[in-house]
DNA sequence: TATTTTTCCCGAATATACTCCGGCGCATAT
DNA sequence: ATATGCGCCGGAGTATATTCGGGAAAAATA
C-alpha cells in the first residue's frame, strides 16, 4: 500500500531533484544523490509504483498558445447542493482558459486562474461562461500582475 | 528570437503530449504524432531552444510531506508601493508552506495557496507569518474543498 | 552471542534510446 | 524548367535505461 512505504534522506533527495527537474537522467539523478544508477533506478521505481511520484509535465510558454495576461475569477455562489458545484467545477475546469480551479470555505466559493488573450477575451469570457450562470451571486474580477510558484516541495 | 518561431500542427501536438507526460520518450512521442524519431527530436530540440518547452517537473504526492490538506488566504494590504510588495511576494514564496502566490488587482491585493498538515499549522501560519506584518489589512483565510488543475494547455 | 532475515547496495550484461549526419523529396521561388 | 530551402527519413555509433544475481550490513530472532 502507497501510505506504509517509508521515505529517508535518500528518496526525499531524488523527489527534489525531480520536481525540479524531470528530466535529469536517471545516471545524473544517481550521481546527485551518491547512489549508483541501478539503486537509484530502483527507488525511482518504487516511488512510482507507491503512488509517490506521480507524473511529470512540461512547462510551455502560454505565449505560444497567444496568452497575454492571466486573471482571477473571486466567485459566490448563491446555494451550495453539491451536485450543481461539482458540475460548475467540472465545467470550469474543462474550458481551454483556465488553469486552475479551486473551491473553499470563506466570503468566496471558487477561485478560477485563467489564461487570457486580451482584455475583450477576459470580458467575453466572464459574460459569457461565467456571469450567465443563474446560481453566480457575484464575480469579482482580477487581473493578474505577478504570478510565483513553488514547483518543488519541502518537509514541512 | 523565441517569438518569431512558427509553430504548426504537429508542434502543438508534440507539446500537448509532453505537458501531459514529460518522460515520454523521444521514440514514444515520435509515433504519437507521425513522426520518425530524428525528426521529432529535431523538433524538440527547436522548441527548447526557442524557450518555447521551458522544462518540466514530478509531481510529488503531498501526503508524502506530511500535508493533509490546502488553503488559501485572500490578502488585503493597506498601501502599495511596489518595493514593498515585491519584498513580501518574495518572502511568502519562500515558505515551504506555499504552493504558489498571486499579486492581483481588484478588492484583494494577494492570493496566496498554501499546502498545510492540520488546523493549528494553519493557525500558526496566518498568525506568525502574516496577520503580524503592518502593512496587512485583512486576511480571508479559506480552506480549500476541492482543487482541479489542467495541466495541459490548449490553443485559445 | 550466534544465526537468521531483511534491506539495500553494487556491477555487469542486455536491451533500448539518444544523437548526429548524409541524403532525399517536396514545395516554393526564380 | 531549374534552383533553393526546408523538413523528413534511416542508419551508425554512442550513451543510457533496465534487469538480474550476488554480497555486505543492519535488524530481528533465538
Amino acid at each position: 500500500m502507497a501510505s506504509t512505504i517509508h521515505l529517508d534522506r535518500t528518496d526525499f533527495a531524488i523527489l527534489e531533484k525531480l520536481q525540479d527537474n524531470a528530466l535529469l537522467s536517471n545516471k545524473q539523478v544517481a550521481a546527485e544523490v551518491n547512489l549508483s544508477p541501478s539503486a537509484c533506478h530502483e527507488r525511482v521505481k518504487r516511488l512510482k509504483e507507491g503512488g509517490i511520484l506521480q507524473g511529470s509535465h512540461a512547462v510551455v510558454d502560454p505565449k505560444a498558445y497567444g496568452v497575454s495576461f492571466e486573471a482571477m475569477f473571486l466567485i459566490q455562489l448563491d446555494r451550495h447542493e453539491a451536485l450543481l458545484v461539482e458540475e460548475f467545477l467540472q465545467e470550469v475546469i474543462a474550458l481551454r482558459e483556465v488553469k486552475s480551479v479551486a473551491l473553499i470555505s470563506g466570503a468566496y466559493d471558487i477561485v478560477a486562474h485563467l489564461r487570457v488573450r486580451d482584455i475583450d477575451h477576459l470580458k467575453s469570457l466572464a459574460f459569457e461562461k461565467f456571469t450567465k450562470r443563474p446560481y453566480i451571486t457575484k464575480i469579482e474580477s482580477s487581473i493578474v500582475y505577478d504570478f510565483k510558484e513553488n514547483r518543488v516541495q519541502k518537509p514541512l
